[in-house]
DNA sequence: GCCAACGTTGGC
DNA sequence: GCCAACGTTGGC
C-alpha cells in the first residue's frame, strides 16, 4: 500500500464551496471542471483514494484552507467534458480518449479556525509550499507530508464530520 | 515550431 | 474590478 499523501485544491465559494461540499450526500462530491494539464494528470495518475486534501478557497475576500477532505474514489474522464449543456464541455475531447479527469472527494473535518493565505505566508515552515509561490495557480496542487502537519496536524482541525 | 493574441486565474 | 502572470490557440 502505498503512503498516502497529501493535496490542495482550490474552490470560489462563490460557485462551489466548503458549505456546499457539507450539503452534498455523503459529504461527497465529484471535483470536476478542472482543464489545465498539470492539473488533469495528478487527477489521473497520482492522486489515490484515501489521500488527503486540504479545502481552499480562492478569489475570496481572505483566500483560506477552510478544511480537510478525503480522496473517495480514484481518477474518471470528468463527465461536464461530454455534455453540451455544461460549462465545461470540450467538443474535442474524445470519449474513446478522455482529455479531462475527476475525482470524488469527501469532506472530512473543518479546520478549527481557518488558515488565511496571508497568514500561511507569515509561517518559515511553509516556505516553498507550492501555493505560496509566485505565479502558481495550479487548481489541484501537492502538499508536502510536513507542510500538510502544520496546517493540518493534531489540534489544527475540529471534530469529525 | 515560433510567437502574438487571446483567455483565464486569482491575489489584491 | 484591476491586472500581472501564465496557459492555450492558431496563423504563418
Amino acid at each position: 500500500m502505498a503512503r498516502r499523501r497529501y493535496w490542495l485544491m482550490k474552490s470560489e465559494p462563490d460557485v462551489f464551496g466548503w458549505d456546499d461540499l457539507l450539503a452534498c450526500p455523503d459529504r461527497t462530491e465529484c471535483w470536476d471542471g478542472v482543464r489545465n494539464y498539470q492539473a488533469r494528470n495528478l487527477l489521473r495518475d497520482e492522486i489515490r483514494v484515501g489521500d488527503g486534501v486540504l479545502f481552499y478557497h480562492s478569489r475570496t475576500k481572505e483566500p483560506s484552507v477552510v478544511g480537510t477532505a478525503r480522496v473517495v474514489r480514484n481518477g474518471y474522464p470528468d463527465p461536464t467534458q461530454f455534455d453540451p449543456k455544461e460549462k465545461y464541455y470540450d467538443p474535442k475531447s474524445d470519449p474513446e480518449n478522455p482529455r479531462w479527469f475527476a475525482v470524488d472527494v469527501q469532506a472530512e473535518r473543518p479546520m478549527k479556525t481557518t488558515l488565511s493565505l496571508k497568514e500561511m505566508r507569515a509561517m518559515p515552515e511553509l516556505e516553498g509550499m507550492c501555493l505560496l509561490r509566485k505565479g502558481m495557480r495550479l487548481s489541484v496542487q501537492p502538499v508536502e507530508p510536513e507542510q500538510w502537519k502544520v496546517i493540518a496536524g493534531p489540534g489544527k482541525l475540529g471534530p469529525k464530520l
